[in-house]
DNA sequence: AAGGCGTGGGC
DNA sequence: TGCCCAAGCCT
């Protein structure tokens, strides 16, 4: 006989609103094999759903299996993921296809989690979501819905992020995890983080959770998560030349391998306008570049501004380039990645109303 | 342990 | 405009 006195736990309240109210459509949520599962966890790390649907329609058309990611050229890799930002996660997928092809049979490690957390790019959080998702085996996911669903129903202050925190929050979240239906247990935590829990305006009454959630009875719903500690981000300046041949060509460069934009094709930079056109006359000879209106790009941790010059050549041909070096037609476009505000300013140079010049620097 | 690493959207 | 954020990982 059913013991009807028992109260739910907390998986199956989460499980049942998610048979009610949860997200199944999702195109990574068809035929969840690892290697769908994967590449969607990747996209979406720091990335919210409505940016990566594009983005993994078109990777999965062109890589729709680990063998074809791995034999992939890194530059193909990068040009369908321009735009998408965090590089390096582009290059790990890319590595990661490459081990999972050269040390495991083709086939993700998905029965072992520290197998999977040494592959690039796959740490704690994202090997659980993979084997939870694609196999349905027991693993806990700590991503930024669960933090904040578990840091408003434990109220745990304190950013999520900081170790001491984060040791909690994890605790926390294995103890919930339930022995059957992980996978649809581990989607309904994002999806509550993603859809009711979410960072501004919650909400509460609609949630599975409310009955017994710390914050809500101590008003802190508001204040959790506790924010990151802000800090000021500092600004540089690059100058950067559109040197262009009369075909419409542009010279491009190859980023470092590491770092910002790492791969990635992008405009020659100079740190000064006078060592750009020392560059200019010395290498190319051009006629007295020409200001166009500075671009302000802010990353993470410093904001970007750019002084683009329009410097056209007038050679015919195309002058030899060495490694690293490119000409590239903004309408005939090749199968690189380029970086955003670089693609943005190559688009410009065709579209005459929006190339906006600028007398001053 | 804290900082590097993108971009677009909401307000 | 500027600020904060959005399914983290790596070093």
């Amino acid at each position: 006989m059913t013991d009807h006195s028992a109260p739910d736990t907390f998986a199956q309240r989460v499980l049942r609103w998610f048979d009610q109210h949860g997200r199944k459509h999702l195109p990574w949520q068809q035929n969840q094999t690892p290697y769908r599962v994967w590449v969607s966890e990747i996209m979406l790390q720091q990335t919210q759903v409505a940016t990566v649907l594009d983005y993994y329609e078109r990777f999965m058309a062109r890589f729709p299996d680990v063998a074809t990611l791995a034999t992939a050229a890194q530059d193909e890799v990068l040009h369908l993921w321009t735009g998408l930002g965090y590089y390096s996660r582009a290059r790990n997928l890319h590595r990661c296809a490459q081990t999972v092809v050269e040390h495991h049979q083709g086939q993700f490690p998905v029965d072992d989690v520290d197998a999977m957390c040494a592959l690039p790019g796959i740490g704690r959080s994202t090997a659980g979501a993979i084997i939870a998702l694609s196999t349905g085996q027991r693993a806990t996911i700590l991503d930024g819905n669960v933090k904040r669903v578990l840091t408003r129903y434990h109220a745990i202050e304190g950013w999520p992020a900081q170790p001491k925190i984060e040791r909690q929050l994890w605790a926390k979240a294995e103890a919930h995890t339930p022995d059957s239906r992980v996978g649809d247990y581990t989607q309904a935590m994002m999806d509550l983080g993603a859809t009711l829990c979410t960072r501004r305006r919650p909400t509460c009454t609609c949630c599975p959770l409310q009955m017994d959630c710390a914050a809500y009875h101590q008003g802190l719903v508001d204040q959790l998560p506790t924010p990151k500690p802000k800090k000021t981000i500092p600004e540089r300046s690059t100058c950067m030349p559109l040197v262009t041949l009369p075909d419409g060509h542009v010279l491009l460069k190859q980023r470092p391998a590491e770092g910002i934009w790492g791969g990635l094709w992008s405009l020659p930079e100079f740190e000064s306008s006078a060592e750009m056109h020392h560059w200019l006359a010395w290498k190319w000879a051009t006629a007295p570049a020409q200001a166009l209106s500075r671009v302000s790009h802010t990353f993470t941790h410093f904001k970007l501004q750019i002084h683009p010059w329009l410097a056209p050549l007038n050679v015919s041909g195309q002058p030899t380039t060495t490694e690293g070096w490119r000409w590239y037609h903004p309408q005939k476009p090749d199968s690189i990645g380029l970086a955003a505000p670089v693609k943005k300013l190559l688009e410009s140079l065709h579209q005459p109303q929006q190339l906006s010049l600028t007398e001053s620097e």
